[in-house]
RNA sequence: AGACCCAUGGUGUAAUUGGCAACACAUCAGAUUUUGGUUCUGUCGUUCAAGGUUCGAGUCCUUGUGGGUCUACCA
């Protein structure tokens, strides 16, 4: 074998070893199957990542396969987001997308071959009944009375349920292994169910489907891969995942657990995520504030960020935390690059500078992104009366550290001159309403000649030119790290709801913004990462709070 | 309680497989900066416990402790 990669963690190990063993002649192939019931989250997209990555790295093919053996909950327009999802992430799977559902008939045949070997029967038992003979963690199962019928019984049987002869729920395949296992789900685990229900993409061809443990790992045998990489909980199935390869005699995929990634902040539960739709808390699976991948590629999150996220958490067995501040990081590393510079202001308060001519407008230039120069230049409209953000204004500066406007401080106007405050006027209350300053006329950015130093520099737009945005400040969703761990206290996930996880503002915008469409991100100076939603119209831009910049600032 | 899995700074992951515990994020401090962003420098702090093997243990053995998973005709 020529040239294997080095392994990075624990899965890559075992596959340089298989591959060096000369396994599947150096054949490396892996899955994502996910079920096509709902959408996919963060966590979803680190299986994504691991398995993609790990068919990339090692020259190996990664298969996109639909878990769809439940008629009931699965349909169709779930695998187009699913496949849409995959392909924004940046991966491309081998060949047509895969339906455990295509191999119903394989299925079918393989159970005969376990009832014609004498390791499976037909129960008539219910579902209490099976439950009760299962047992308990340190009480040993009782066989079921229907476990000793004959071969040609069991064959019989199980035909006429294919047959369609019996009633949901009144018969189950069964495999025949141990009821005193210590291993749970080798007590005579249950293969297949009767549903006549319709089904996604088979329609009414069937009304016995297969469950998870008959599905698949069968589906990985047919497609013939060499490593099914899922989540720890499955650790316990791999017993019967392996008991099935040997009795079915059947391509031996080989299956790795790995621990899942929890974020801080971001739920992954389908049905916690459910209901914050169904209730009204979010506006929908694709709210920004959802750990969704709709929901992140909305709020802006660039495809990049979380795959390098994903890989940079590293794959391990043990539980794990990320911090949310590692995720914002990665997004901010691919954003400050790769993203164009704009004014806003999201708070606007009118500031008149008095020593300049009344009616006159000038154009200033400024780059585009101070990263990356060759991104060029744009024009932005000066004149007397600028909006400047409420918050960069003090009546008093509370320390000798402030910057930013305050009477008697000098500041410079992104891209323009440096000003100082002479005053402000404020109302009955005490709230500002205009500030007033002079300016410069030998600071001009780009041929400063006034020798002044400020030490603030803040972003501004003119009163007249400005574009009325609207802003959605996204915050978390949440305002515990792991609010589903409270249960303990009584507490569950919704009593940690942020009630201020969205403000809308209405801002002043510079008028570039004009340009830009839905789905771009930017940054917007000194404000952080926005991207344009596609409720914007050409009325009206919309911007969506994709990630705040770092502050150093302590005030 | 039984079986299985896991345990390294605040968080996450490394450690040439028995040889000076490191990297990233976070923290704090400083430098640079026409974004209190970026960049750069420095700072803080780590092997769950007790025994054992060994010249030498994060790594191997034993016993604990702590956490997780499993008792769906869901996946």
């Amino acid at each position: 074998m020529a040239n294997i990669p080095e392994a990075d963690n624990f899965i890559e190990e075992f596959i340089v070893e298989d591959l060096q063993n000369g396994k599947h002649d150096g054949r490396i192939h892996t899955r994502f199957p996910p079920e096509p019931n709902g959408y996919l989250h963060i966590g979803h997209a680190k299986a994504i990542v691991i398995n993609f990555e790990i068919g990339k790295k090692f020259g190996g093919r990664t298969n996109l396969r639909m878990d769809d053996t439940n008629p009931t909950t699965e349909e169709t327009h779930f695998v187009t987001n699913i496949e849409n999802d995959i392909k924004w992430l940046g991966y491309e799977w081998h060949g047509d997308t895969v339906y455990a559902s295509d191999y119903f008939g394989e299925l079918y045949a393989l159970a005969l071959k376990l009832i014609d070997k004498g390791l499976a029967f037909v129960d008539d038992s219910t579902v209490e009944e099976i439950a009760e003979q299962k047992g308990d963690i340190d009480e040993p199962g009782t066989n079921s009375p229907f476990r000793d019928r004959s071969i040609a019984e069991n064959r019989d049987l199980f035909e006429r349920m294919k047959a369609g002869e019996f009633a949901d729920g009144s018969k189950v395949l069964r495999a025949k292994i141990d009821m005193a296992h210590p291993n749970l789900l080798l007590r005579d685990p249950v293969l297949y169910r009767i549903k006549h229900e319709t089904h996604h993409r088979t329609g009414d061809d069937w009304c016995i489907y297969p469950l998870y443990d008959f599905a698949h790992g069968q589906s990985d045998s047919i497609e013939k891969i060499t490593h099914s990489l899922c989540s720890l909980e499955f650790r316990h199935h791999r017993d019967l995942y392996n008991w099935l390869i040997e009795a079915l005699e059947i391509f031996p995929s080989r299956q790795i657990e790995f621990a899942r990634m929890n974020v801080d902040y971001l739920i992954t539960s389908k049905r916690r995520l459910k209901k914050l739709v169904e209730e009204g808390v979010v506006t929908g699976w694709d709210d920004p504030r959802m750990g969704t991948l709709a929901g992140m590629r909305r709020k802006g999150y660039p495809a990049e960020a979380l795959r390098n996220f994903c890989m940079r958490t590293g794959v391990t067995k043990r539980d794990n935390q990320q911090e949310f501040d590692f995720l914002e990081h990665c997004v901010r590393e691919v954003l400050n690059t790769s993203s164009d510079r704009f004014m806003a202001v999201l708070n606007p308060v009118k500031l008149v500078i008095t020593n300049y001519p009344e009616g006159e407008t000038e154009i200033f230039t400024t780059d585009n992104n101070p990263e990356d120069p060759s991104r060029g230049s744009r024009e932005i409209p000066f004149s007397r009366e600028i909006w400047v953000e409420r918050e960069d204004f003090r009546k008093e500066p509370q320390n000798r550290k402030y910057f930013r406007l305050a009477p008697g401080k000098d500041v410079r106007l992104k891209s323009a001159y440096i000003i100082h405050v002479e005053g402000h006027e404020e109302d009955a209350d005490g709230n500002v309403t205009q500030i007033n300053a002079s300016y410069y006329p030998e600071s001009r950015s780009g041929n400063d000649t006034s020798g002044i130093k400020a030490k603030g520099t803040i972003h501004w737009v003119a009163v007249g030119e400005g574009l009325d945005i609207e802003v959605r400040q996204y915050d978390k969703l949440f305002s515990d790290p792991t609010p589903m761990d409270h249960e303990d206290e009584g507490k569950d996930f919704m009593d940690f709801i942020n009630p201020e996880s969205l403000k809308v503002l209405s801002a002043k915008g510079e008028p570039a913004l004009a340009t830009t469409k839905a789905g771009d991100t930017f940054q917007l100076l000194r404000k952080g990462y926005y991207t344009v939603d596609e409720d914007s119209t050409s009325d009206k831009v919309v911007l969506n709070l994709t990630c705040g910049l770092k502050s150093s600032w302590k005030g």
